[in-house]
DNA sequence: TATTTTTTGTGATTTACATCACATTATATT
DNA sequence: AATATAATGTGATGTAAATCACAAAAAATA
């Protein structure tokens, strides 16, 4: 862990580059770097916390318990502030953060961040357009949960990783078949069986966690047609 | 359609108590009121929209096109915002707000929302708390709606009515077995025979419309088992 | 390298729920 | 009141996908 120097930060998001200088160390001064592997939890659901965190780089997913079990809710790239509405009300986590690939996170005092919002007008609106984007993107996701069957959530699935994520249509899958699974919101056997169905139609290639896209159209096509 | 002097409102919302005599008087200027009658649509999905809304009284159910049909993603009781997030981004809205029962809505002009939220920040803190308790909220729905099968939904929704929307533990459903059906994600047949079911094991009284919930505990029992 | 542990694939079986089909009851319209 | 239209209940049937069961492969550990 480091103390971060935010005037010089490459990284900055968007809304801290609505800062002033002056704004800029005082987010510097409270802010704190880390780097997390996969598999590490940046925050823990019921934990008390006092930051927000800025993902300056990496991927994680967020998870939140469920009635029966932990659940995958949506993986997060980065650059993207983490633990928004998390924070903001009260200071219990209502939901986990773990990193999935290697990350930098910088942990600002939600103090400091609280004070930025209400000195900055052009920071404050930059996050909450990031906390609108958010809504209307989970309103999509859970639509598309009800009314798509598996076939079309993996395909959506595969495609976000090709399109959002990796903007390639051949990349490592960072999450096993369980966590797979998990985010497409359906059982690990029924994500082999269709990952082979999509490879014995020769939409996708796969070797273990290889995906390479063959058939683009058809993979939207299913996508969207469920 | 009349407009409105937010100074003397006796249903102002949190955020808006935090403005300035002035700054009341800037909203009612640019702020109308309007009532609706159930099933009359607020503001609709794919429409262009210059207005936040403010809705003051009643209960309106947002909608969401899915890939298959329309979907009700929640209902929405006053006092609450409508079209944040829809709408400030671009200026189409995402989702279409239709009223459930006769609701009385104030239409902001959405420069002058923006302008208050510039010109002060505990004003915009109020909407951002909002926006993340949303937030949090759609992430409950979507782990129940996973997790649970449909009696455990079931039960959840009519827990809501009585607990969040009408807080008694007797009312009439504002929604027939349709939209029921579509707020639980199932179909209306399942409903018909889920509350039949309920009503069978003496958990509810159902005559049309008309709930009355005999045995809360069990009830509840049935939500967070599934 | 050998051994344990975890991850993955695949067949067989079960099941929750959708869909279909139609009767019945309410509500609206003439 | 008569007719049309919409909303609801309920049985029969079908099916997507979960679960179970176990083998095979891969990764981690000794």
């Amino acid at each position: 862990m480091k103390n971060a120097s935010c005037t010089v930060c490459m990284l900055k998001s968007k809304a801290a580059r609505s800062l002033q200088h002056s704004e800029l160390d005082l987010l510097g001064e409270s802010c704190v770097q880390a780097v997390f592997e996969p598999g590490e939890t940046i925050f823990k659901q019921g934990a008390l916390s006092s930051n927000i965190i800025y993902l300056q780089t990496g991927l994680v997913k967020l998870t939140i318990k469920g009635p029966q079990r932990v659940q995958i809710m949506r993986l997060k790239k980065a650059p993207s502030y983490l633990g928004v509405p998390t924070t903001m009300g009260d200071k219990i986590n209502h939901y986990s953060a773990i990193a999935v690939e290697r990350c930098t996170a910088c942990f600002i005092d939600i103090n400091t961040f609280k004070e930025l919002l209400k000195v900055n007008p052009a920071f404050s609106y930059e996050i909450m357009l990031e906390l609108c984007r958010n809504e209307l993107e989970q309103y999509q996701r859970c639509v598309k949960l009800v009314q798509n069957q598996v076939y079309g959530r993996l395909a959506a699935n595969l495609l976000i990783f090709a399109n959002e994520i990796y903007n390639s249509n051949e990349y490592d899958l960072p999450l096993n078949r369980n966590d797979l699974a998990d985010l497409v919101c359906t059982s690990r056997e029924t994500v082999s069986r269709l990952l082979a169905e999509l490879a014995k139609e020769s939409i996708i290639e796969v070797e273990g966690k290889h995906i390479r896209i063959l058939d683009n159209e058809r993979l939207e096509n299913i996508s969207e047609k469920g």
